[in-house]
DNA sequence: CAGCATGGTAAGTGAGTACTTACTTCGACA
DNA sequence: TGTCGAAGTAAGTACTCACTTACCATGCTG
């Protein structure tokens, strides 16, 4: 087999095990095994098992640094139709984490285990989510179209029912016994919940045992 | 020294060490360092490692056994006062994750690991969190205070902003560059989201479950 | 005082672990 | 055909790991 093809061949495999077992969780002998080839070639191809790892995390982050999640929805952005634009967003993630759940575990590992690249794909991936998605929402503030909290807030709370759901399905719940639905489905329901709750509608009547309505008090907010 | 002082402290020290660099990444020598006794000590108070990890998820997870997350807010239930109730879970658990951040790494690390104690945790208290709060829930859907999806999904949504604001806070963005605000703000804010989400106020009309009529967008014009 | 339970350690042991070295195989091509 | 370089390996090396053994010290009790 050919050096270049033999050492992705051996990235792959090594992927596939960091993120099932962690970094130090995962042997150079195991990798070596399963890509069929003796240890010394590991080594060969990658200096230390240290930089295995990073020309792993490289590849990996590489690959979403091109992406730039508003892009996917830019037309929806051009004609400020909010529900296409976050159902979009949402979608893509949802659809990205179940094809590759190795990254999320990657990350995660590589969070927690303070690596410097979990780090970067932070400080360029997310940070620029926050930026541009957070203009989009400054915008629609302006227009009237939605409650006038941070920006980053939304964010949070919309990045949070994203990324939760994908951890709960490749993490904690993967039969999802808890809750199954599709990521269109997901995608829908989170986006309406999302919308609704900052949008400019004056704050909802409660209705109380006794059937009396009594407005909440004024938009607890501020 | 006497033995149940002991015991105790090297269960401390090993869980910080242990929520610091995992179960693989921690040595048995390092533990009985930072406890300041022989390596031997840990061996004669846990028979293996692995005992010691075991003895450390159990230990904080009986504490998150007795705690009924509905409990705490019992009375707001009885009231049917939704801002209460989820601003007070909310609160609770963002306090609760800030207080101990060591806990939602040793989670997430024996999750990764996939530790069969995570998976009791999860079996333990998550569900319940799904059972109650979804009964609860449920409770409004028929009262007509809340739009009629499928309990979980909501309960998804706001634990997905909790979680995932906690895990940013003690995870990811230590320094809070993204968003900082207390967990006073935060608990009100989510639960204005989530709330105003899934009442029944005619905010964005997305008719249908079936999918039928998407008359959503209608703000195109401003 | 002997006996012994308790709290402690120094110095191992064998099984890994990352990484190296010295060697073989084999196809391309001058 | 000879040789050169790249793909590949078996068998190390030096070290670390979880766990053990054999022993010490103190103080309590009969």
């Amino acid at each position: 087999m050919a050096g270049e093809e033999r050492r992705l061949q051996i990235l792959r495999v090594a992927m596939r095990l960091f993120s099932q077992r962690g970094f130090r969780g995962t042997t150079t002998k195991e990798i070596a095994l399963a890509a069929g080839v003796s240890e010394a070639m590991v080594f060969r191809h990658f200096a230390t098992k240290e930089a295995l790892y990073s020309a792993i995390l490289d590849h990996k982050a590489c690959l979403h640094d091109e992406m730039d999640p508003l892009q996917i929805v830019s037309e929806a952005v051009k004609r400020k139709d909010d529900a296409a634009v976050f159902e979009g967003i949402a979608l893509n993630a949802l659809t990205q984490h179940e094809c590759d759940p190795e990254f999320q575990r990657l990350l995660l590992y590589s969070a927690l285990e303070e690596h410097e690249l979990a780090q970067m794909f932070w400080e360029k991936f997310v940070r620029r989510v926050y930026r541009t998605l957070g203009n989009y929402i400054r915008q629609r503030q302006r227009d009237g179209a939605m409650i006038d909290v941070e920006p980053a807030i939304i964010i949070r709370a919309f990045i949070g029912m994203i990324m939760h759901h994908s951890l709960n399905n490749n993490l904690w719940d993967r039969k999802q016994t808890l809750l199954r639905i599709s990521n269109q489905t997901a995608a829908r329901r989170f986006t309406r919940i999302l919308l609704q709750g900052v949008s400019m509608a004056k704050a909802h009547p409660v209705v109380a045992i006794d059937g009396k309505k009594h407005s909440r008090r004024k938009k607890a907010s501020k």
